[in-house]
RNA sequence: GGUCGGUUCGUCUAUCGGUUAGGACUCAAGAUUUUCAUUCUUGCAAGAGGGGUUCGAUUCCCCUACCGACUACCA
């Protein structure tokens, strides 16, 4: 019978997702709606020893920025559903909140001869796995050893009974056939086998917080919550073996989910996965949003840092994924129609920031000028300006403002003129905080001149020319549009046969206090005549003429 | 150490035995521009090594090397 496809992202709110568990997710998400089925979130958090406090929330909040929502697991507030509903019939979605469920499934491998009850301590284990480490040898607690140890298979039933009772340091731990061959199928890596004879006896659940490990609640809960493909990292290849073996030995395997392992994402230089330290080390983010541990260390996010959560998406799909064409941009939309696990790439990715940031700059050009401005005028305001809504951007009572918006004296500017430099800007950025190291000079007259382009533009005989042009700009009688200036300017200059570079040079050194930035006649129409003259006055009198 | 997985330009990748091994990012050069940026053009740059199989291997097989994951009462 064909089933829904049910898939599920089954994060450990030990810390923030990093963007390879985003990954993760987003491929999950992917393929679940691809085939119109679900997504769910489910939280394992079976280890209360590294439960960290807002990471849960951490995880859906940055799944959600990232536009993967799921169909389940989470409520419309954001919240990890505790109690089952019509909608959420699988519900709590929470492992520690599903602890009554997972002690009959590990007592019922126990009694099919599956399992059985270890009462070996931490300590004792510890001692003996130091023991042989110091002569060189590996210490697993399998079919080889296992008899030598305290659990129910080498000890009489009237010995052990009791101590399950008496003690409540116990646990049950899986019996791994021996010498057979597990043979699987994995969608991304296709037929892996592996002999049992070197894999151990895995503990399944603690008698101490009567929790599962998460061998055991997985394999329950992905039962339970009828889950059809288990896409997941790479760090879990080796233990698939395991839950293959769990799911026969539950008599599940009609239901068994298929299997996809994800490889990992690479540090961009150097050996090894990418970390956290690596995002520090090489000024890019690791996380999505921002994170601040418990000890004040604060991680940076590619929210915070200015993605779109768009380019991240995007940006993520295509590290480990492609379509087989050219095309390098998609949507969400365009990605659940493109996307394929026979299309995943078996070898780890490298981070490249390089990339990332272009993807950036990519979503920023599609951007719609409204928008980025609205996004553009907290960092002006964080720059001690004021942002004023004026349609007609006409002169307002007891404002200096000009007809183009822009009140220079008292640092108030419309949202309209606002929008005008976002247009004319936007190709130029990656980030929306780049639009002000663009061209602060559009909000702020330049106090200084960069030294070296001041020294090679402003001479005697560039500059007499300059303020010429300066006059005849101050004096031009038509509208003082950019589209009305430029003509007349060019041929003013071309006309008196004086060098365009030299001349523009100069003005642009009083406009900008440097000398790269916008065409001359942009800038001017802009921020309108009366400022332009200030400028020139204010390189008059600072370098002198 | 053992088990499993991986290996095409610096990076992300295409190639389903026959290609001048393609694209993107980065970088460089040129053109355009009043500067800068944009844009356009061009360039640099790859099949880890060794054996097979085959008329022919980047592609299939084996070995070696290297990289990675796992080897917890963590996930």
């Amino acid at each position: 019978m064909e089933r829904k496809t049910r898939v599920r992202f089954a994060p450990s709110p030990t810390g923030p997702l990093h963007m390879g568990g985003v990954r993760t997710a987003l491929y999950n998400y992917l393929f679940a709606k691809q085939h119109g089925g679900d997504f769910i979130i489910r939280i394992e958090d079976t280890d209360s020893q590294r439960f960290v406090p807002g990471a849960e929330k951490y995880i859906i909040e940055a799944l959600n920025w990232c536009g993967i929502i799921p169909d389940e697991g989470v409520d419309a507030d954001g919240n990890v559903v505790e109690t089952a509903s019509e909608r959420h019939p699988h519900a709590p979605y929470r492992q520690s909140q599903r602890k009554p469920i997972y002690r009959q499934y590990a007592e019922q491998l126990v009694e099919g001869g599956f399992a059985y009850y270890a009462f070996d301590t931490a300590e004792e284990l510890g001692a003996k796995r130091a023991e042989m480490e110091a002569s060189g040898q590996t210490f697993i607690y399998g079919q080889t050893t296992r008899m030598g140890l305290r659990n129910s298979l080498s000890m009489p039933e009237e010995e052990w009974r009791p101590l399950l009772e008496s003690r409540t340091d116990w646990t049950i731990r899986f019996k791994m056939p021996e010498n057979r061959v597990v043979k699987m199928d994995d969608l991304i890596r296709g037929h892996v086998e592996v002999n049992t004879s070197t894999l151990d006896d895995k503990v399944l659940w603690k008698r101490a917080d009567e929790l599962p490990t998460y061998h055991l609640a997985n394999i329950v809960d992905d039962h339970l919550m009828e889950i059809t493909e288990v896409i997941r990292g790479e760090e879990w290849l080796p233990s698939l073996p395991l839950h293959y073996l769990l799911y026969e030995a539950f008599g599940w395997t009609e239901t068994q989910p298929r299997f996809a392992h994800l490889s990992l994402l690479l540090k961009p230089d150097g050996k090894g996965k990418l970390s956290k330290r690596d995002g520090d080390r090489l000024g890019f983010p690791v996380f999505p949003l921002k994170w601040v541990n418990a000890e004040g260390e604060v991680s940076r996010g590619y929210r915070e840092d200015g993605y779109f959560p768009e380019a991240f998406v995007n940006l993520l799909a295509m590290l480990g994924w492609n379509p087989g064409t050219e095309q390098e941009l998609f949507s969400l939309e365009e990605l659940i129609g493109a996307f394929s696990l026979e299309r995943v790439i078996k070898s780890g990715a490298r981070f490249n920031a390089d990339k990332a940031k272009w993807y950036n700059k990519e979503y920023l050009r599609t951007k719609s000028v409204e928008e980025l401005t609205a996004l553009y005028i907290p960092v002006l305001e964080s720059h001690g300006l004021q942002i004023v809504d004026c349609p007609a951007c006409a002169l307002t009572a007891g404002s200096e403002m000009t007809v183009s918006g822009a009140d220079f004296e008292n640092r108030i500017f419309s949202r309209q003129y606002v929008e005008r430099i976002v247009a004319l800007i936007q190709e130029r950025a990656t980030f929306v905080a780049d639009f002000w190291d663009i061209a602060p000079y559009l909000f702020v007259a330049p106090a200084e001149f960069v030294e070296k382009d001041a020294a090679k533009f402003w001479k005697e005989e560039n500059y007499t020319l300059a303020l010429q042009v300066a006059d005849f700009i101050l004096n031009f009688e038509g509208e003082f549009t950019k589209e009305a200036l430029e003509g007349p300017l060019e041929e003013y200059i071309r006309g008196n046969e004086w060098p365009m570079g030299k001349v523009m040079n100069c003005l642009r050194l009083a406009m900008v206090g440097g000398s790269n930035g916008l065409g001359i006649a942009d800038i001017v129409t802009l921020i309108g005549k009366k400022e332009f003259a200030k400028r020139i006055d204010f390189i008059k009198a600072t370098l002198g003429c």
